[in-house]
DNA sequence: CCATCGTGTGCGATATACGAACAAAAGTCA
DNA sequence: TGACTTTTGTTCGTATATCGCACACGATGG
């Protein structure tokens, strides 16, 4: 790709975009700057566009997204058959576990939600289609790295920021690569509060036709409800006959 | 504003992403050219800063977005209180009712749904965050409507394409505009298979401390189950209680 | 009253869009 | 099949838009 080929202005806009997160619903035009690195005049002109175009509010202080904004993720969410796909199962697989059910795929670092069957909440974190989590410390995520080619599983954890979210969160490189090779073995991965206490999950990959890993699968619950040595008695049977059912399905 | 503090390439590259849809998960340069009227060289500009970016695939003939193109619409979804919020409440009211329930905000003629929580589907369409229905024809859409001034409910039915989705749907602006003195009056709206056959639903306003109307909640059922007159009866106090839940806790 | 912070603006240097031209595929039809 | 048309992707030159910097101004607070 030639120099070019690039409009470093609409990066510069989509940086502005993302700028709004977690903590961050209003910002002023020096506090999005801050946030971008990018030059004030520059964040001002990005506002004032998004503003214009109705994917931002403007109170002459204050900046903040409007409900406009999920048009660019739907874009991906209608467009891409797997979420449309897979969601009707994750109902069922929801409705017959009596817990949440997922699915994910893996974006660099991070899974990302791609479609989601909750039932009554348990986690402080508020999951939804979009929401992104660290891959080291998710079981879909360790699924995920567990189907790449070992090599790049490492690269992705070095440059993943392993925090101890938990007492129970494996940090360790070396001891996460183990546990990754145990996860390509027994199909299925297992999480015990490293994301977050009180909290275990189980997933499961989701195959094409091809044998090609496109996502993953799981099922949160409660620690207090289900022991994590009990997901697998529990839960597994019915993850892999979604998964066995989606199978021919997808790609 | 100042012409010159509007960023157009920002604005063609949105444009661009938007022209992903539900049709068109994969898109040429030229494809994406005739979608959004934009030059060819300027499309591909901005697909080709997408991919370089990680927001897009390239295969070299067709683009596609990839998950990552969710980040935008999560910086919404999670800077957002009212998502957050409203969520465990639409569990609860989910699982008491035994039906989906959803939350949803007014995006011009369209209704964006901002939280949901899902039972068995029933409808042919996949309904997430971030999906949009016409308001005319949505329960939610008629109670936000009926939220506002007479002159703009009128403004928007206007600017609405008010298709006939199926026999029952009302697409007269006189007719509608006398529903939504009903809604506006009873405090709920009903739809009957409006939007799809074998879909009915019941909304109510959610209103802040100040009675202001920032959201609507609904409950949405199968024509099959529950017929549309049993709806208020079944549902209006759940929804009731579930607004009255919320009133002090939003904005 | 000055220091600090945030916002808006003018300007020269640079980046980008447009239209057109060209090259390469992909159809089309005898 | 092969010649012809149509469509698509890419490149180029130039007019225009945009960036980042520097500065001005107002608000706020010690």
């Amino acid at each position: 790709m030639r120099e070019t080929d690039f409009v470093s202005g609409f990066a510069r806009g989509l940086r502005v975009i993302e700028a709004f997160g977690e903590a961050q619903p209003r910002l002023s035009i020096a506090d999005a700057a801050k946030i971008t690195g990018l030059d004030r005049a520059t964040v001002r002109r990005s506002l004032l566009t998004l503003s214009e175009l109705g994917y931002a509010d403007y109170d002459g202080k204050f900046f903040t997204l409007t409900p406009r904004i999920l048009r660019l993720g739907h874009a991906y969410l209608s467009a891409t058959p797997l979420p449309t796909i897979v969601q009707p199962y994750l109902d069922q697989l929801s409705e017959k576990a009596g817990q949440s059910a997922s699915a994910s795929v893996l974006d660099g670092t991070e899974i990302v939600y791609v479609a989601r069957a909750s039932q009554r909440r348990v986690m402080s974190i508020n999951l939804t289609p979009g929401s992104r989590l660290p891959a080291y410390c998710a079981s879909m995520g360790r699924v995920l790295l567990a189907a790449l080619p070992e090599p790049e599983a490492r690269a992705i954890l070095a440059r993943s920021e392993l925090r101890a979210n938990t007492p129970k969160t494996k940090t360790d490189p070396e001891e996460l690569m183990t546990e990754l090779s145990r996860v390509r073995a027994q199909g299925y991965a297992i999480i015990d509060q490293e994301l977050e206490l009180g909290l275990c999950s189980i997933a499961v990959p989701l195959m094409n036709a091809r044998n090609q890993v496109i996502a993953a699968l799981n099922i949160g619950a409660p620690a207090a409800h289900v022991a994590a040595a009990e997901l697998a008695e529990r839960y597994l049977l019915l993850l892999k006959e979604t998964q066995a059912a989606l199978r021919p399905l997808v790609q």
